[in-house]
RNA sequence: GCCGGGGUGGGGUAAUGGUAUCCUUGGGGACUGUGGAUCCCCUGACCCGGGUUCGAUUCCCGGUCCCGGCCCCA
């Protein structure tokens, strides 16, 4: 037997259906929002990804060598590939630029609940600006695509690294120094902060100061309390326009340190608590990314969603509705009927419902039994009875209730059978048996 | 990379140093148009490798995979 490979999974029919229709509900709201679909190649050059995060994620990248001897690596992550298509192709279209994506990336990781070696993001960026209605526009698009997914109980965070970032390199003149602070604040280690601070003599209430803000938290209000900025302004005017939007229950979080590498300005984090230790479903910021790969600098604010995560929250939050691949089953009652089921069936089928036959050559009952067990609506009696009158029986299969309809408006019927209301995203998603 | 808990038919389980229980699913039959019931039959499992032993699914070691956590999270 060939095992599966660590960290990946396969996704039978009901969780495929549960996840498209997660995923549709994620489209619909880009597309709502103006943002275009891009795909990009599932693998890149290596050097791609290092440009934008550094040589130490090759650790924690599937890279290898082609067979032309050039170092590849399957994504780790899509915005990296989108910025480079932007910068190769897309540079001279009118700004500001919407993309969307959806796909597959690969991280060697060591896998626990939410996270995977193989996992599906949902990303999108918008390119042209780094004013506050940019931001505005790219976290209102995160809300609303995970609000159409129908989750509910999520948090959104919104901080500024510009903050944190100008006031370390106002405070310290060594850039290297810097440099390490920054990385230091990203881990959150402020006890070796301290020490590196004292033992390089910088002097003041740095550290102070840099504790505090990474430890502002709260309302927009608390803004108060730090230091008159650019970055407050900036700030004050995405709140406010969140806020008109529907958006009021964002915290500020100026502690949050996104890769400080290159998220230039405005970082935001959303987290659903139900889920365990690996909980963020979203992060997002503005950056400035095409110069890296060789473009004008373009400001640009983007974020990724963890569909896996979302898929996992949404299980945490409700009962999913049950699995039906099929709404009619069409039955024949004896041998010389299946020809008949055939053509009914056809009928069905060009009507655009869903609809199967017996290809097992069943009895009657055994078809019944089956029809029930994929859930079917409806079952569709093919007898000689019928027939004779060139008609058949639709048979719901939950009450039981039969009727003869004429054979060629069976697929009318069927329709109007079926054609109740829909009253949310997921509750047309069918779900059943099969993992 | 580290720590903890686990791997018995497709799914869920029981017992056991002498190869395995039960449920479910799947296939078939009785059943000759509502049996979606009932009854009967069948397929199908001890994660891999090494060690201890007359004999290992069981005990020991290593690996692998799963679950959860740490680190990390672009």
């Amino acid at each position: 037997m060939i095992q599966r490979p660590r960290g990946t999974r396969d996704f039978g029919p009901a969780e495929m259906a549960r996840r498209r229709a997660v995923e549709q509900a994620m489209r619909e709201a880009c597309h709502r929002f103006g943002f275009g679909e891009v795909v990009t190649p599932t693998f890149e050059q290596s050097e791609l990804f290092t440009l934008r995060s550094g040589e130490a994620i090759v650790d924690e990248m599937y890279v290898f060598k082609d067979k032309g001897d050039r170092e590849m690596a399957l994504r780790p992550e899509i915005t990296a590939s989108v910025i480079r298509f932007f910068v190769n192709e897309m540079s001279n279209l009118p700004k500001p630029l919407k993309l969307y994506y959806v796909g597959n990336c690969f991280r060697y990781e060591n896998p626990q609940s939410g996270r995977y070696r193989e996992f599906f993001q949902l990303g999108a960026e918008l390119i042209g600006n780094e004013n506050p209605e940019t931001d505005a526009e790219v976290i209102s698009l995160a809300v609303e695509s995970l609000r159409a997914t129908g989750l509910q109980d999520f948090n959104v965070r919104i901080g500024h690294i510009g903050i944190l970032k100008s006031l370390v390199l106002e405070g310290i003149d060594d850039q290297a120094l810097a440099g390490n602070v920054l990385r230091m604040i990203d881990k959150g280690d402020f006890d070796a902060l301290a020490q590196t601070l004292e033992t390089n003599g910088v002097t003041g209430n740095l550290m102070e100061s840099i504790t505090g803000i990474a430890g502002t938290k709260g309302s927009i209000d608390v803004l108060q309390s730090v230091d008159e900025t650019k970055a407050n302004e900036h700030l004050r005017e995405l709140f406010e326009i969140l806020k008109l939007q529907g958006i009021d229950d964002c915290q500020l979080d100026l502690g949050i340190v996104r890769g400080l590498d290159y998220y230039s300005g405005m970082v935001f984090e959303i987290d659903a608590p139900r889920l365990g230790a690996e909980k963020q479903v979203l992060g997002g910021g503005s950056y400035t990314l095409s110069e890296l790969f060789g473009g004008e600098p373009v400001f640009s604010t983007g974020f990724a969603i963890g569909l896996d995560r979302v898929m996992l929250a949404l299980e945490a939050e409700k009962e999913l509705p049950e699995y039906s691949p099929i709404d009619a089953y069409v039955v024949p009652t004896e041998d010389a009927m299946r020809k008949y089921a055939f053509a009914i069936v056809a009928k069905i089928r060009a009507k655009g419902l869903r609809a199967d036959v017996d290809l097992m050559r069943r009895s009657m009952s055994k078809n019944l039994k089956y029809a029930s067990s994929m859930a079917a609506r409806y079952a569709v009696i093919v007898g000689k009875d019928e027939m004779a009158k060139r008609s058949v029986t639709l048979r719901d299969m939950e009450s039981g209730e039969q009727r003869q309809v004429p054979a060629d408006f069976a697929a009318d019927e069927l329709e109007k059978a079926l054609n109740a209301p829909r009253k949310h995203p997921l509750s047309s998603v069918p779900q059943r048996g099969i993992p």
